[in-house]
RNA sequence: GAUCGCGUAGCUCAGCCGGUAGAGCAACUGACUUUUAAUCAGUGUAUUACAGGUUAGAAUACUGUCGGGCUCACCA
């Protein structure tokens, strides 16, 4: 790509992205022993995972976006061709079934089976559970643009034997790496711990039923080029599931799909085998990242770069979980605002916890546009402090560019009390008469979920009054008045209307403020709202008297 | 128990490679308006949790204390 920012400018920059992305320099030069050099894989690898048993959440965008913006930041410092790669990990067990998917007995009837054996109950084309959620997560990615290639654990690492000569290694190494890991585990646990589980036939069934055996023991290497091995079952804890009991043995070869790693020696077994230069994990994981490196040195290697970031937290500061439901999630924040500020949120100090809820999403969207409005004309300096730099790979699209203001469309939504966009439009244009939903299409979609926002916390607000006989009597003059009247007038000449067919009825002066609060609360369902002069301008003669019309009628209160 | 981050204006937070503390919201004042809201203009006298040391100078780096919190320690 064309160098729109210097290297050596690149270097001095101190956002959080640009660090990581010298972290992996500095990696680069330790495995090219003082030499930043190409690695043998031909680039640069920067990974995220992702664990199919259930749909992407916020967390899979923020691991992805953040992830791409290193990735970015680090193509400023150095020519070295890059990647990022998606991995699901997806020959994991299905070790309980998930409440909010259809066909539970088909589910329940797959416990243990890794996630693409598992039926896919889903009415979909997929032919498991764990493919369809890797095409649910491919297309959740591509919605928002990224650059990534997937990759499936299953299909393209252990099946392809893609992994096999690092499994051949894990055997000889097998002792070592379970004494690293036991310091992190539980008495108990650690008994029975096995980095590498062997893959069998369930017994006493006819179908093919592939079930992870995970509490076993190494207990022999029978042909170390086949991965020829043998096992003892330890304990009767999953007899019931698989059908194998304490004491008997299984021999064969781990290689091809027939075994798959512990997770914390399969995130090493991944890291070692496709020569990972930079993968980011939460703080929920620092443990076991820590310990897969170890695992990664073991086997000769070194483990790539990558930071701990921060959990996001609820308005109360618990963690985000989705089981509880508390916080924010991905949906949550795509029905009302747009991705963009959802990747500056991202952006923001990922070490340092961030409370995500709903109150802080019109602010990152107002943000966001800030940042975004200026940074095409910011010195390449300003430029790298600036997040738009890094949401949009350093050039802002003119398509992004809005005169308004998020919190200014919320407020102009309400008060123009309509779900209609074209409606809103014509506010829009008395504040920026140059703007059309052409020429500013991201302005287009925040006056959607600006509208969205009105919809789902203005509207169920709003109740409707019936007007008294002193108010039937002037809307109905008024409506008269307006019926006679055409659009394009000032809005004075409305409001003349609006206070004729007022005082004819019998409203005095320092009453005409009733006669304002009962159109609001009678027409808007609201006490207060716009000039109506404005408002019947922008909203239309005959549309306003439509709408009084069907006040009188009572068919505003039935509405609501 | 281990680890990591946090404690700055009424609220939510920014500032943290050291140089007299900022934003948004709220509040208040005014302008505009044949109502209100909106809009526009203006208004911030915070022991930067506490203590200590470093420095010519610390919210910012260091040491300690207190407070409250997440995560890990069964599984992934």
């Amino acid at each position: 790509m064309t160098k729109d920012i210097d290297t050596d400018l690149a270097m001095k920059c101190r956002t959080w992205a640009f660090e990581e992305a010298k972290g992996v320099l500095k990696r680069l030069r330790a495995v090219g022993k003082g030499e930043v050099k190409t690695p043998e894989k031909g680039y640069v690898l920067f990974e995220t995972g992702y664990g199919p048993s259930g749909l992407p959440h916020i967390g899979t965008f923020g691991e992805v976006c953040r992830t791409t913006m290193v990735m970015h930041a680090f193509q400023r410092l150095s020519d070295i061709p890059t990647k990022l790669i998606c991995f699901s990990d997806d020959m994991d067990g299905l070790r309980k079934v998930p409440t909010n998917v259809p066909n539970q007995d088909l589910l329940r009837g797959a416990l243990g089976m890794p996630l693409t054996s598992v039926p896919n109950p889903f009415d979909t084309e997929h032919k498991s559970f764990g493919e369809h959620n890797n095409a649910r997560l491919c297309s959740f990615l591509d919605s928002f643009g990224f650059d990534y290639e997937f990759m499936s654990a299953t299909k393209d690492c252990y099946h392809a034997g893609r992994f096999d000569s690092t499994l051949r290694q894990m055997l000889v190494q097998y002792d070592e790496i379970r004494t690293a890991v036991l310091p992190l585990l539980g008495e108990e646990r650690a008994a029975t711990y096995s980095p590498i589980f062997p893959i069998v036939q369930k017994k006493g069934e006819d179908k093919p039923y592939p079930v992870i055996l995970h509490n076993v023991a190494l207990r022999g290497i029978e042909d170390l080029d086949q991965g020829i091995a043998t096992f003892e079952v330890m304990d009767d804890s999953e007899a019931e599931r698989t059908g194998y009991k304490a004491g008997e043995r299984i021999t064969q070869s781990i290689f091809k799909g027939g075994c798959k790693a512990q997770w914390r020696a399969d995130w090493a077994l991944r890291w070692y085998a496709m020569d990972v230069d930079y993968e980011m994990a939460g703080k929920d994981l620092v443990t076991a990242a820590d310990y897969a490196a170890k695992i990664v040195q073991i086997l000769g290697g070194r483990g790539p770069a990558g930071f701990r970031y921060e959990l996001f937290l609820d308005e109360n500061g618990l963690k985000i979980s989705k089981s509880k439901g508390n916080g924010l999630s991905m949906e949550d924040w795509l029905t009302y605002a747009p991705h963009e500020s959802l990747a500056y949120y991202m952006f923001q100090r990922p070490t340092s916890a961030k409370k995500l809820f709903f109150d802080v999403i019109p602010k990152a969207v107002d943000e966001y546009i800030t940042f975004a409005e200026k940074l095409n004309d910011q010195d390449p300096a300003q430029k790298l402090d600036n997040p738009a730099w890094y949401i949009h790979d350093g050039v802002v699209p003119e398509t992004q560019h809005t005169p308004v203001s998020f919190a200014l469309l919320l407020n102009l939504v309400n008060v123009a009390n309509t779900e209609d966009k074209n409606v809103l439009w014509r506010f829009i244009k008395r504040y920026k008469p140059e703007a059309t939903p052409e020429n500013a299409p991201f302005l287009d979609r925040l006056t959607g979920f600006a509208i969205q926002y009105y919809k789902d916390f203005v509207l169920p607000e709003k109740t409707y009054r019936e007007p008294d006989d002193r108010e039937r009597a002037a809307l109905s003059a008024l409506a008269t008045a307006l019926e006679s009247m055409e659009d394009g007038q000032e809005a004075e000449e409305y409001m003349t209307a609006v206070f004729s067919a007022g005082k004819d009825s019998g409203y005095e002066k320092d009453e005409l403020r009733n006669w304002f609060q009962a159109l609001y609360q009678i027409l808007l369902g609201q006490d207060q709202g716009p000039r109506f002069g404005s408002f019947i301008a922008l909203y239309g003669v005959k549309e306003t008297a439509a709408l009084i019309r069907e006040a009188l009628e009572g068919k505003l209160i039935k509405a609501a």
